[in-house]
DNA sequence: TAGATTGTTAATCGATTAACAATC
DNA sequence: TAGATTGTTAATCGATTAACAATC
């Protein structure tokens, strides 16, 4: 139906569209303009408006957007309008720190199954949920419906929990490893790799006397 | 000297490179092409090429790169030569997990100190390191010369953390609370946002039929 | 020498921004 | 009506890719 690509980076921005006009709800804004999310999101607003207009028309000219309307929107294009489960492998400090965060009450995505290979840690619970033996994967991945799953093992074990999730018929994966992972076409993966976001950070720590130089400018 | 500016692109790229780069010398590998390194790092040669040709000609015309002396180099550009200090605020789940991940052995980034508002934290440890309150940021970002704070504490805190860190000096934050952040020019903020990764990954979420339409495709 | 691979220029592609008619 | 703000087209800007001479 619709022949239009949306880019990747367009997709990118709607969760952070999202997160601050939830904000806005929880105060009882009932109004925003392309305007105040391009302040207080550092965006310009022209591209937040073209952003939102390649899912349809949902703003009201010289009014702005209904924030509840506009939510609700942006959930169903991101398929956040039903519950998503999700599967996570890896109990390490990160991987627990992930299943103590509930995203499930807002944003319907929910952890509600979790490996080690580590086979001291099953039967173990975090969050109220039982730690599983990696044998356990591919049944738990269909009979729970998991669509998505979250890798928090060490690099060297990465590829292979990805490879073993795929083989469950997972279609998206969220890859903390600092690695590269491969995976067949059609399974999408994202890496949340703060490693490189650190390092990268070093970058631009220049001495004082250089940051003259170099002046202030992006972010 | 060099009026060239290098983009944000090209330098979120260099911890990509230098990661893998380290792989390959651990297996005494002692050189590697462009195409070698697109082809394990998903990533096109040419692109590899120019990024790295942005800061000297490291490599030889018909040999390739030699993996330590490219290590040395893209370590010198990202400043890794030398330790940088680091401070975490927040001592939740989640920042536990980062002072637990020493990145100081291979990367030279140090988390040298560690504070939480909770005053009850205070004094007790996380890997060898004593939480401080939040009192004592100033004058310890100063004393230990740190550079880049870490932020993971929740939302509604974060801004008021990254002002803080900004007054104390520190010149670059790494933020994993889901809002966007503001800081003075001159102060390099990146996002670690897993929040907002695992949201957009929803979008590509399609049912199966659909999957067939939209085809394999990108990653 | 023949084969391989870099560094770099030019071509392409895609994303952001400006501008403005439409309209609430 | 006057002011505000969208949706959208056109202009700009930037990043990726292709191509190839240089050369190891």
């Amino acid at each position: 139906m619709k022949p239009i690509k949306i880019s990747e980076a367009v997709v990118r921005r709607l969760p952070i569209y999202l997160r601050y006009l939830n904000e806005l709800s929880l105060s009882n804004i009932q109004t925003v303009s392309s305007q105040d999310l391009g302040e207080k999101l550092d965006l310009n607003p022209a591209q937040i408006r073209k952003d939102l207009a390649y899912f349809g028309e949902f703003g009201r000219k010289g009014v702005g957007y209904n924030v509840d309307y506009l939510i609700e929107k942006i959930r169903q294009i991101l398929k956040l309008d039903k519950t998503m489960n999700v599967a996570l492998v890896g109990t390490g400090n990160l991987g627990r720190a992930l299943c103590n965060y509930n995203m499930y009450i807002k944003d319907n995505m929910k952890i509600v199954a979790v490996f080690d290979a580590d086979m001291s840690k099953a039967g173990t619970s975090i969050n109220h949920l039982q730690v599983q033996p990696m044998q356990e994967l591919a049944e738990t991945v269909r009979k729970l419906d998991i669509a998505v799953g979250i890798i928090t093992v060490p690099a060297g074990e990465a590829q292979n929990v990805a490879d073993r999730f795929v083989s469950a018929g997972i279609r998206g994966l969220l890859n903390f490893a600092p690695v590269v992972l491969k995976a067949a076409p059609g399974v999408r993966i994202h890496n949340a790799d703060f490693t490189a976001e650190l390092l990268s950070l070093a970058y631009y720590m220049d001495d004082q006397n250089e940051e003259q130089e170099e002046g202030d400018a992006e972010q």
